[in-house]
DNA sequence: TAGATTGTTAATCGATTAACAATC
DNA sequence: TAGATTGTTAATCGATTAACAATC
């Protein structure tokens, strides 16, 4: 509805409709999946250094069409500059603007085992502004202890926690038999994304979002083309 | 360039280009990453004792339209019965075809942190036909354990492992100032897909392909769609 | 039969790409 | 200046969707 590549318009209607987007518009589900890739490489760019980067890195990095690039941020702005590329620190900020993910955004994690550790410990998500608030698991033994600097609480403290700590998002890292209980639970206590690392297909409400990962997946399609 | 939904042709054209896609075609990217999501709901829907599945369903699962799944299938074959669905098992075995991914791959692990024991002692790769062949690791201390029923070896081992084993990927579970190294090891050893959980940018030759998992940049684009 | 769901068409929309002037 | 890279156009290709006849 605001592409600007639309063929077949009148020149009327062409004058209104190419203007770029304005913020309150929302965008399509293929640019902000693409935003959030250029931001993944950005910030991981940042990370090591790097003040400029060009549409063709990003290429590089993202599989994505260096054109397209170009083509998706110039809708919002000239970021970049001829002969140059785009600063790494600036595009970062316009991105997360863009994406309205400039703030901070609180998580809770559910299972403490191998996974549930390595997801706390690490800073994937604390690289983009996600702060893990809590961890919940179900074995008293665990409950009390830290990992990664986050305290393990019991599935009992689910719906006060996700109050009082403003938990946006839901990331499970339990076992599969586990994981529609604790989804049920994150739906009860009004949680609308929920972030799932088990293979359970999770049964939920219309206006919650689910998000299952799944690495063998992409490997199958990885491999297809180098088969093929 | 198969493409049957094409628009403006004339009839004799269309006679010969609406055929279904021989064996021999490569499926577009787009296809193939939709096959393979089909394919992780239907493995998962078998493991549930279901035995037949509608388009309407795989499309609630994958939040791919339901027209575009049925139209992704019939392009291969009537695989459906009209008011029932499709069956599991044979709709699991005919993408498996369509992939060219029915038999057995194999893989090799690095890192025996806690990712990587957590991937090593999950089925989510098993499930879809790939065997960890072996883990590889730094400490010498690990060296010789066993994760999952996979044995822990030294990255010296990595080589001859590729090769025996016959290894067409590498996952790479270990600490982001690691990974470079192990990504040129496994160059060096012929392997043309990585699959990097690290958060490194990697340098690889052009006709290896590198997948970086990134859960924190797939929050970003489903908590746009939340805050917008 | 009645209800459900596939297979397919037709129309529109968005993605992709090559090409290149503008400009750093 | 010369080289590099953006911003933008124009053309094509593939994805998306509604609608519905066919048929289980």
């Amino acid at each position: 509805m605001t592409d600007p590549s639309v063929s077949e318009r009148t020149a009327a209607e062409t004058a209104t409709v190419d203007l770029p987007l304005s913020e309150g518009d929302r965008l399509s589900l293929g640019v902000a999946a693409r935003l959030s890739r250029y931001l993944q490489v950005l910030i991981q760019a940042r990370k090591m250094g790097r003040e400029t980067i060009s549409s063709q890195e990003l290429a590089e990095y993202t599989h994505i069409n260096s054109t397209q690039i170009r083509r998706d941020l110039s809708g919002f702005g000239k970021f970049g500059k001829r002969g140059v590329g785009y600063r790494v620190e600036s595009l970062v900020s316009e991105i997360r603007k863009i994406l309205h993910t400039s703030g901070q955004h609180n998580i809770a994690l559910f299972g403490a085992g191998n996974l549930g550790q390595a997801i706390a410990s690490s800073d994937i998500f604390a690289d983009h502004g996600f702060r893990i608030v809590s961890i919940f698991d179900a074995d008293p033994e665990v409950v009390g202890k830290e990992f990664g600097g986050v305290p393990v609480r019991s599935l009992t403290d689910l719906e006060q926690v996700v109050r009082e700590d403003e938990v946006v998002v839901g990331v499970l890292a339990v076992p599969a038999q586990a994981a529609q209980q604790v989804a049920d639970q994150l739906v009860e206590a009004g949680v609308k994304i929920i972030f799932n690392y088990s293979e359970q297909l999770l049964q939920v409400p219309p206006e919650v979002t689910v998000h299952t990962s799944s690495p063998a997946v992409d490997l199958l399609y990885a491999l297809y083309f180098y088969l093929a």
